[in-house]
DNA sequence: TGAAATCTCTACTTGCACGGTAGGTATATT
DNA sequence: AATATACCTACCGTGCAAGTAGAGATTTCA
């Protein structure tokens, strides 16, 4: 129930991208992000490359070249770049919406496997596409925060109205109160 | 995001073994087994020998031998099965419960993507560690007499007490009105 | 202007896991 | 004895993930 490597450094580098944006940094160089994220240049460099084809990343060539994200950050929905790199969110494709494909079970109206599997696309979906990358800077910049700011004091402080039910994820949790 | 064919297949046998225990067919050879399901035999029978080694499934040798489910089928939760054949619900092991293995990230601790995989594993766990190999036949068998049935009427008559949230899934759905 | 730094993009390599096969052995039924 | 089956080890091949090489294009800076 894998993502691939591929996939997982994609997003990362489009997180570092979104900081970069939150912070007005401007473009990073391939080596830069490379370094920084622990990852092999040159397939770094390949999957920059497929992403600035999809639109989502813009680059500047030359000496201070670099990249950058091309769209607003709550524009670009996680479930997205996944797809894009990996092909699907559903474990099989008779349960994929986005990239069915048949499979040679002899009665899949009936298949109980994929239904299971539909329900299981469905909750990553639901995650997935719910999250922008906004939403994962914003997390990863609160969380940094909080442990800079590790002074003892619960976040937790009593009478907070807490919106996000915690079923709903660590994600809503964190974002909660800055919503 | 993906399920491999070995798991894939190992579900549908567990699945259709346990629609033979339901109906006390006894065992069902391996032969059988993979002409029904569409399944090479000899990938099959590999298959069926780590289910076996794991408990899941006994056999009986020589002439009329063949494999049955070695446990109750509502002992039996998926996402065991999942983690038997494939390892890992996580999508990447640094969010994995049961096989947790550190990734290349220079700060896994703030690192926003870990956090929302774990939401997604955690989503997935919710709906493969809920759910039983008894529920899947259920639904199996259910969905079938629906379609044999199809006499015209909803299921879903007026005035039904109705406990699922359809945001629980479809199994959820399905499964409410035998509970 | 030229050297240096960077992105661009095609082509290649390498390892290995997935998906599958072969075939001999053991066990049971008829 | 003949036959049908499960058991179990060993093996194979193809694709793809993961990564590398390198020549070229573009820009900056000294």
């Amino acid at each position: 129930m894998r993502l691939t490597k591929r996939g997982e450094y994609a997003l990362r580098t489009m997180i570092r991208l979104g900081v970069a944006a939150w912070n007005q940094e401007g473009v990073i160089s391939v080596s830069t992000l490379a370094e920084q994220e622990h990852l092999p240049f040159k397939f770094l460099e390949a999957i920059l490359f497929e992403l600035k084809s999809a639109g989502y990343v813009e680059s500047l060539r030359g000496k201070h070249g670099g990249a950058r994200l091309a769209k607003p950050m709550n524009a670009i929905r996680m479930g997205d770049v996944v797809r894009l790199i990996d092909g699907k969110l559903a474990p099989i494709g008779c349960a994929s919406e986005t990239a069915y494909e048949p499979c040679t079970c002899p009665d899949e109206v009936h298949c109980g496997l994929r239904m299971l599997m539909i329900d299981v696309r469905n909750a990553v979906a639901n995650i997935l596409d719910r999250y922008t990358l906004e939403d994962v800077v914003q997390v990863t910049l609160r969380k940094q925060m909080q442990t800079t700011a590790a002074s003892g004091k619960k976040t937790n402080k009593k009478g907070s109205t807490r919106h996000a039910d915690p079923t709903d994820g660590f994600l809503a949790v964190l974002l909660d109160s800055s919503r």
